[in-house]
DNA sequence: TTTAATTACGACTAATTTTAACGTATTTAT
DNA sequence: ATAAATACGTTAAAATTAGTCGTAATTAAA
């Protein structure tokens, strides 16, 4: 239950270089692999998909790079996860209709779809910006009462 | 993310028959697997587990089965994580102290670990009885505040 | 006391998913 | 032109998960 995927990290590791670096400094995927030692060819995937889905804006050619689109304060870690997984769910029959076969008799399907939507209520209300604040020991401070993190149009 | 475990929905579903079916009557695991048209062996063996775990109480032999042991109002899901999958965590370094050769470089660290802290008190905070209350509807009334689901002692 | 039904558990195989690597094309500043 | 970067599809390897098989132990009942 709930390990993180890999690209996900990354994902995570790239939006904290970036923001950590300067606001709205341009960076290259070279640059964070190196960083965080992570191999150059995920790093770059995943920085492609989030220019790809609008979190980042990217320039191509010989000094291109990529810079923040959105404050990642309106980016919530649910938001974040739909970008480079797609639409996912707790379990298939939730988010693939139809293919749970046996759906009269699985006795929890109503139960799992209800923890599910709590689980993305959960993820929606933790904005990337607060995840990732401060490197250390400032991001302790996540909460996950009242609203925050509000959607994004574009993705 | 968050993709649930084969296992644990098994759990999942042969508690909720053993709820359902009476309050404290027996239960073979032949009666859940054929119930929830799931492997014999699969249901068999997370049933096994939970008897382990105290969860349930096993009575071997000719006319054996399990039976609930504990109030589900106390075991929170959380815990079943635990009794079936060990101990997990969002990533492996996490758990696995020392595992992570770069925790210099890695610069979500320290937020990863906060998250999952937040993800084990969401967890924590869904007592098995809730979740799996009422078969359809019901369901829907899960909360996440306050807090519920003592913990257990002996697993 | 044999038989049948059941729990108990380890080991193996198969299937699926995840992760990483490769190859090639495109863009653009120099 | 060239070099450095993004863009992206395909494939291969690795890891995880799911399911099966085999066998032992327990116990009610015939």
């Amino acid at each position: 239950m709930t390990k993180l995927n890999r690209k996900i990290e990354y994902s995570l590791m790239a939006l904290q270089y970036i923001q950590q670096r300067q606001p709205s400094s341009k960076v290259t995927a070279k640059e964070v692999s190196d960083s965080v030692q992570a191999p150059f060819d995920v790093i770059a995937r995943v920085m492609q998909i989030m220019a790809q889905k609008a979190l980042l804006i990217s320039e191509q050619g010989a000094s291109g790079g990529y810079r923040l689109n959105q404050d990642l304060k309106n980016v919530s870690l649910f938001q974040l996860f739909e970008m480079i997984e797609g639409p996912t769910a707790l379990v298939k029959c939730i988010s693939e209709d139809g293919v749970c076969d046996n759906e009269t008799s699985c006795n929890v399907a109503s139960p799992l779809k209800s923890l599910n939507t709590k689980l993305n209520t959960f993820f929606k209300n933790i904005p990337l910006s607060e995840l990732l604040a401060g490197e250390d020991s400032a991001a302790d401070s996540i909460t996950t009462n009242g609203e925050r993190a509000k959607d994004l149009n574009h993705v």
